[in-house]
DNA sequence: AAATTATGCAACCGCAGCCTA
DNA sequence: TTAGGCTGCGGTTGCATAATT
């Protein structure tokens, strides 16, 4: 056999081996699926607390845990960081996503930045489930954030911040919606009203571009960790937050109720001192 | 009260981009 | 330069609960 052959096999053999002994990122078999048991979740916080963000791929191992890194991952990010905001988006908070959505279009994880708190997926879907219907019922296509073709609008709130909209050279034509009221949002019919609402508009607007345009400056690692890649967050919650037990994390977060911007609060004056 | 349908949310899947060797 | 690994993102699914018949 050609000395070409032996080192092509060789190595090919080499490789396959290599390949075989690589683990997939998650090997389907022997790893748990589905909810989150409080256990699982308190191994998990514990963990991460104890030892920082590692690589996710060892995370399920090191705590013990029969998942694989990427439902880890997921399961820290959208529900059991500490610095999430609890409960349904607010008036503002859902102004400023339409806001962002016209303009990124269905780039959850850009908008979710825009809001502290929040989880893109939180966002995708709360637009999904609600915001996508309201724009439905007001005539806009939520999609082109343009009015529905053939369709009436419910209330013809345009304001005369569509004048300006309309001046645009976005590519995407912005249709602003200012005027135009969420469920649950009071609807003004004095004219002064009216005004006074397109000026808040207006201004959620320019908060809107200005978040667009300037990266919003979070000097509070607790707050800029879940985007960082780095470890500092590790070091500083070991640092300030691990007291060996997650049961204030539990007690806190009671898996769906409290309102952990209190407690991003307090950290972030912990963290500045 | 039971069955059916609608709704909301948590979790999963597959892909793309970045990083590294 | 390129191939492989890892992470994150966006779309989708499935389940639990609420609402309706």
């Amino acid at each position: 056999m050609p000395l070409w052959v032996m080192e092509a096999t060789a190595a090919l053999e080499t490789k396959v081996k290599w390949q075989m002994g690589r683990q997939p990122c998650c090997d389907k078999q022997g790893v748990k699926r589905g909810p989150w048991t409080a256990e699982e979740d308190n191994k998990l916080v514990s963990f991460i607390l104890t030892h920082g963000r590692c690589c996710w791929r060892a995370v399920p191992k090191l705590a013990g845990l029969l998942r694989c890194g990427k439902s880890c991952r997921l399961r820290w990010t959208n529900y059991l960081r500490p610095d999430l905001k609890r409960g349904l988006l607010t008036a503002d908070e859902e102004q400023l996503v339409v806001d962002l959505h016209a303009k990124l279009g269905n780039r959850w994880s850009k908008i979710a930045a825009k809001l502290p708190g929040r989880t893109d997926n939180e966002i995708k879907n709360h637009w999904n489930t609600h915001i996508k219907k309201k724009l439905v019922k007001m005539g806009i296509d939520p999609a082109t954030h343009q009015p529905l073709a053939n369709t009436k609008v419910a209330s013809p709130i345009r304001t005369t911040s569509q004048t300006t909209s309309a001046k645009s050279s976005d590519t995407v034509n912005h249709l602003d919606y200012k005027g135009l009221c969420f469920e649950g949002m009071s609807m003004p019919t004095d004219s002064s009203e009216q005004s006074s609402r397109n000026t808040g508009g207006h201004d959620q607007d320019l908060l809107a571009n200005r978040l667009l345009e300037e990266e919003l400056l979070v000097d509070e690692p607790w707050l800029s960790f879940a985007s960082s890649k780095d470890d500092e967050f590790g070091s500083i919650t070991e640092q300030l937050l691990w007291d060996g037990t997650t049961d204030w994390l539990l007690d806190y977060q009671d898996f769906g109720m409290g309102d952990s911007s209190l407690f991003v609060q307090d950290l972030a004056g912990v963290t500045r001192v």
